[in-house]
DNA sequence: TTTCATGTAACTTTAATAGTTATGATTCGG
DNA sequence: CCGAATCATAACTATTAAAGTTACATGAAA
């Protein structure tokens, strides 16, 4: 399977959103992720199950955050995309008869979900307003650097 | 992509190893773990290359494992495989142009390589021996069940 | 009513492992 | 030396889920 990056999309998409007031449009969107609109619209289906952001069609419509920066969490949003595989590496039979291939599951199951605990709880630490002031830090040591 | 299972693979043929004084062929490996003989030949090259196991052509040939079990950890074996990604998800551009996705990147890398050393420590602690002696005990449990 | 935008179905593309088929190269027993 | 056993390897196909594309339906607003 491809490496799936719709975590990193919307969070993409959510702090160009963020950065301004307007809704902006599945092309609009698409343009700044150098993607398809489809696949704009598609995945941010996802946040909008969730109440994290709101579609709006028509003129002057689109995709608007309708929740707080500081309350929605990296975790929240891989909740929202249906909690994805994580790991690319795994077991080939999840209940082997086989004794050996039960040992090795056993010692592999339990690497990864503690690998998958400490993934979570980052995600959970992290909200969109910790990306957003991380991005304000990195444009104004940008425009330092071009204005001395 | 589909799951990488290498790492049990090899995991349940070696352990099947383990278990023997003669070496075995890919045939009798594909069939205890299930799979493909050339499947196995492919994959255990790996373990060849690293010096892990060797093989024999011809008559009374086969697999035969060339390391102490307690010295082979399964970040070794990892290693060996060529260390294939872990994750299954990711970002999208390695070095984007765009501010907000470096800002991005910077938190699910940050997060994603936390995971990483966790797992890849804990592969480091975890020997061929300690998956025997797991396999000895469900092993003794099993025969303990049956005959009371 | 025309235009702008989302909603969505249906399809192709991508990428990497898993699985299969076929053939060549060794090794050993007889 | 011949033939069976066994690995080595190339060249395919199958699998899988996301990414990308095309096409068209739906709804809102000027």
């Amino acid at each position: 399977m491809k490496r799936d990056s719709r975590l990193s999309l919307v969070l993409h998409a959510l702090l160009h959103m963020a950065e301004r007031d307007d809704p902006m449009t599945s092309d609009d969107l698409a343009t700044c992720l150098m993607t398809n609109p489809v696949v704009v619209r598609r995945t941010m289906a996802f946040l909008r199950e969730a109440g994290i952001v709101a579609s709006a069609r028509g003129h002057a419509g689109g995709w608007r955050i309708t929740a707080d920066l500081s309350t929605v969490s990296l975790r929240q949003l891989h909740d929202a995309l249906g909690e994805p595989a994580i790991f690319a590496v795994g077991h080939r039979n999840a209940a082997p008869a086989c004794l050996v291939e039960q040992a090795v599951n056993a010692a592999l199951d339990q690497t990864f979900a503690e690998a998958e605990a400490l993934l979570l709880a980052r995600f959970g630490e992290i909200t969109l307003a910790d990306l957003s002031a991380d991005f304000a830090l990195r444009y104004a040591a940008l425009v330092q650097q071009k204005e001395p």
